[in-house]
DNA sequence: CGGTCTCTTGACGGAGTTCAAAGCTAGTGG
DNA sequence: CCACTAGCTTTGAACTCCGTCAAGAGACCG
């Protein structure tokens, strides 16, 4: 059970079993099949969730309706709306299985009586929310660095396991541009 | 000394005159000039900053030899090239004085030295990552969703302080365009 | 096999860039 | 306190990347 959360955890910090059980307590295990919700846009965000197997997106709609995705999550990567569950408000975001998937989540209650019990879990969540920052920036200025063109080349080079797994058009709309321009880059770069 | 700082800790764990002065001793405090450079790219990244008075901004070189800004500072706001900053790695960045300012520092020994002798502080600073997390998964839904027109017009409105304080060629910089559209921007809006 | 979801192709349009040049503002030294 | 200069802001014209729309070709699932 949560092999890959007991192996994340411990890549920052000493656990042994006996604590790591008590830690898993205070989470639920959410089994979801392919395209089914997590959270909804405008639903009270109050979960934080761990992929434990499986693929999931986020995403909000633009005014013209379209889904715009803003981050992927493979295993043992954590996802939220992160702003609206630090102030426990509505999500701006839906967060949904690409794959069939296995998740743990973790309430906002929860984590909080998490933290105040293990305090190691502390250093966990700091180092946790220093790397996805740190990621976060980089992203950032890759955004501002890169054209549409080179941002997918950048990122085909960087992850192809992505590549694979995710269809073209989630991926295109990740990287901030419509299938048809990706169709275009594509069909370029195979003359 | 450092009122900004202890202000700042105290919003999150409680802590007495004696263990702050304790805590301030992990840092120096650096006096900058306007345009002074605190780290350049290529340079080892071995500080976090966190501004006491005044404001900095971060910015990298594009291949055309422009300066993109990526960030601003004002007092209470901490900034490093995070990404370098923990696999100490060489600055992709420059962090610069937009005004006369005082900064205090810490390296990155210094940090892990307090992080281990103070778990408060580990503390303090999850709760300061989380929240620098929340605001750029922000920032990059903005970019997705927003025109440069609009980035503008909600920046604007939404940091008026800024728009006073920052000279707008390093204002259009930071929303990622240039300054002639954005003049063409404020000719617009003035009519 | 039939229908829906995904990917491709091409024509057109518009938001935003680039380049060049002129006007304005503010800091600096005499 | 003024004059000079460097840096900031504005204007306009030409151009480019990329979005939108429309339609067709594959591909996957029941």
């Amino acid at each position: 059970m949560s092999v890959i959360l007991k192996k994340h955890v411990e890549k920052f910090v000493n656990i042994d079993e006996a604590a790591f059980q008590e830690v898993l307590a205070f989470f639920d295990m959410i089994p979801v099949k392919k395209k089914e919700n997590l959270m909804e846009e405008g639903e009270f965000c109050n979960y934080h969730f761990f992929v434990e197997q499986g693929c999931i997106r986020k995403f909000f709609l633009k005014e013209n309706g379209m889904e715009q995705t803003t981050e992927f999550a493979l295993e043992h990567w954590w996802m939220t709306d992160n702003f609206a569950f630090e102030r426990r408000e509505q999500s701006g975001f839906y967060i949904q299985a690409i794959e069939p998937s296995v998740v743990l989540r973790i309430s906002h209650d929860n984590r909080a009586a998490l933290l105040r019990e293990f305090p190691f879990m502390e250093h966990y969540f700091r180092m946790i929310y220093q790397r996805a920052y740190a990621a976060a920036e980089r992203r950032i200025r890759f955004l501002y660095e890169l054209s549409r063109e080179d941002l997918y080349l950048h990122f085909a080079d960087s992850y192809p396991q992505f590549v694979q797994r995710i269809p073209q058009y989630l991926l295109a709309s990740f990287l901030g541009f419509t299938p048809e321009y990706l169709s275009e880059i594509r069909n370029k770069l195979r003359s």
